[in-house]
DNA sequence: GTCTATACCAAGATAGAC
DNA sequence: GTCTATCTTGGTATAGAC
């Protein structure tokens, strides 16, 4: 029986804590993208989503919880993503959408990349098993769903590496200074190029 | 002037900093390329190579130069494999060999997935431009002396970020335990495959 | 050339108020 | 639900001896 009064009274920065997380989860993909998982620290996280580092602790437990939930929701995202686009019937072929659906993820800022990180962490016991689990998910979904061979999925994977790799070297940079960056750019990235070269930010430190 | 009973007193333990430097560097892509560039500390380092912490730091000024240094020594590897199988004349074609000799890095500890990490922070000032460096480096050799097309050029690397990524994901732990991973580990790496299989180690943390 | 001891700072996590 | 203050640990780097 708590009074209207007392809820209007609320100030607009406090919000339901479903919502708090998802904005802090958004935030840390942003930099655990950018920095890694150990580069990263709970402080610029909360600084990017505009709270106190001690809340964030608070609402993940761990930076190591945090950034599972931040694997999670990337995982979460980008199978959703492939079956939207398989289910949506155009008239280009499955593999041309699916690529499509995953260089669409770039606009996710730092999703891709800190689904990277994780899988470059694997000797990691946690981060290993939610990466592992996650990139089988994708073959398994790539064959069984999307009827592709082994080494259709295989070389579908091995072109989204490319492409992660891309962005993490951020190649973007030297697109008009360096002839060969370039072409390389142009040659594994047909599409969204000119979303990725407007879009370059800050280097860090 | 140095008298001959000096130089002979030498315990065994003491080397020409040369040797230790590249005794270090090794010790160094191991462990950087399990724990990433921030996850690993010197003094883990220092452990697997067998010498104290200060003196890692001593021989390479800071952390990061230490990383740069095995960035680029495992650059240097690279091109240098590369080179070998391009001039071994075999009866097999260049792309095959080329292949061939970067599964071969895996016998390196550490050298491909060091590199990897280097790769994902290109965000970082210092990492970012050798990475990058590196990566186009690989990129001219592929299309000017190995004779490439962009596609394919483009095609072979995306293939061994394929690699790169399995590799760091550990996937190999799966290998007996998971179909679904067996059928990607041998879609997507048809060599050298028992080498890894063997070679699993400890996760960490 | 290599070590021990240590200064110093950064960062994750906790306590407790509002 | 969210903050300020703070404890505590761990990690890089320096000083200086052998």
């Amino acid at each position: 029986m708590s009074s209207v009064s007392t809820e209007a009274a609320a100030p607009v920065t406090r919000m339901a804590s479903d919502e708090r997380r998802v904005l802090v989860l958004e935030a840390a993909t942003a930099v655990f993208g950018q920095r890694g998982y150990a580069g990263t620290t709970t402080d610029q996280v909360a600084t990017a989503a505009g709270v106190s580092q001690p809340y964030v602790v608070r609402i993940f437990g761990t930076k190591e919880k945090l950034f599972l939930a931040v694997l999670q929701r990337a995982l979460d995202t980008l199978m959703t993503a492939f079956r939207r686009a398989l289910a949506d019937s155009s008239e280009h072929p499955i593999h041309h959408r699916l690529g499509v659906a995953y260089a669409d993820l770039l606009t996710d800022r730092g999703l891709l990349l800190s689904l990277m990180h994780g899988f470059v962490l694997g000797a990691d016991l946690e981060i290993g098993r939610v990466a592992r689990a996650g990139f089988l998910e994708v073959y398994s979904f790539l064959k069984d769903e999307a009827g592709m061979t082994a080494e259709e999925a295989s070389d579908f994977l091995a072109h989204g590496m490319m492409l992660n790799t891309l962005i993490g070297l951020r190649m973007t940079d030297e697109y008009d200074t360096n002839a060969d960056a370039r072409e390389l750019l142009e040659t594994a990235m047909p599409d969204k190029l000119g979303l990725l070269v407007e879009r370059r930010t800050q280097a860090i430190k």
